[in-house]
DNA sequence: GCATATATGTCAATAACACTGACTTAATTA
DNA sequence: TAATTAAGTCAGTGTTATTGACATATATGC
């Protein structure tokens, strides 16, 4: 914290980046993942909702036929948490159940057309927001991106498999 | 995820990136937030303290002498929250206060030694990490990055103003 | 110098979202 | 048939945030 401002050799493969240039990426992944979650947030509450829906929604919606089991392991939260979040969006008819039909215990979850809806609502400025970031950017940059924050996660293997490529 | 290689043609202000490829950005954000924050939160627990501690102590560190009436438009919380929080630290020695000098209404805060011992503990994992994903993929790669984070974020210039760039 | 505004702090009540622990029911599997 | 798994529920707790209403000390504008 004190330190870092009188070293000047950024070449080293010793200490690469400063301490104050570590807490700037700190800082900015803090403010950016703030501004980036402002928005659904404010959608969210006028629906009497909270992020945890916003999160079940989306993984529903990119999921569709998810048993209840998968969705906890992807939040990593406790039945009795989702319980309460899920059982308001069955209910509202933001999210349809169904029996597995292989295995009669599950119970399948889907969006609804409105849950399809909201999830699209919600998103929307998100997804507006990394348009304009990686247009602006331009495609070597969005290549880096992911390439800085993959590496920067644990499971990011598994991350690559599940996404796009 | 997969596109950005392929596709030549980036000036169209139509639709450069499909629903899916931003959703799956929309996802690394999020798993890769979760895991960079993962580590100190495990080590808050053993301190009894949560998210809110660490914000404070690393704000505070990064802005000694700050005011409480600053800190709270970082943080962008109320004044009670910020209480709690804030007494606990004082209490058990890791911020000090001190009677502004000018404005003697003011409390400026700092981070006492123990006070950055726990920022050092609180930050190592983030800044490993941080380092070890800039070193793979290289510093355009680290350009890039803070490029792409800076235009999806609200107030990007504000911060590049703070920062050290 | 008085009225107003500001900086900080406090009391009380509430809400969202997570947790642990202990069970139940139904269905599958060894 | 016994054990395991999938899902759900009841009850209690904790952290972090909120709102609203005040209190105190100090600074500032006119």
């Amino acid at each position: 914290m004190d330190a870092p401002t009188t070293r000047t050799d950024n070449k080293a493969s010793t200490e690469p980046y400063s301490d104050e240039e570590l807490r700037d990426a700190m800082e900015l992944l803090f403010f950016s993942y703030r501004d980036f979650i402002r928005e659904p947030d404010a959608i969210l509450e006028e629906y009497n909702f909270g992020r945890a829906h916003h999160r079940v929604i989306h993984f529903v919606g990119r999921n569709p036929d998810i048993t209840v089991t998968h969705l906890l392991s992807i939040l990593r939260i406790t039945k009795q948490s989702l319980s309460r979040v899920l059982s308001q969006l069955v209910r509202e008819n933001f999210i349809q159940q169904r029996e597995g039909p292989i295995d009669r215990r599950q119970r399948l979850l889907s969006l609804t057309q409105k849950g399809y809806e909201l999830e699209d609502e919600l998103s929307r400025d998100q997804r507006n927001r990394i348009t304009s970031a990686f247009v602006r950017a331009g495609p070597e940059a969005v290549n880096a991106f992911y390439k800085v924050l993959l590496n920067m996660m644990n499971n990011s293997e598994e991350f690559k498999q599940r996404a796009g490529t």
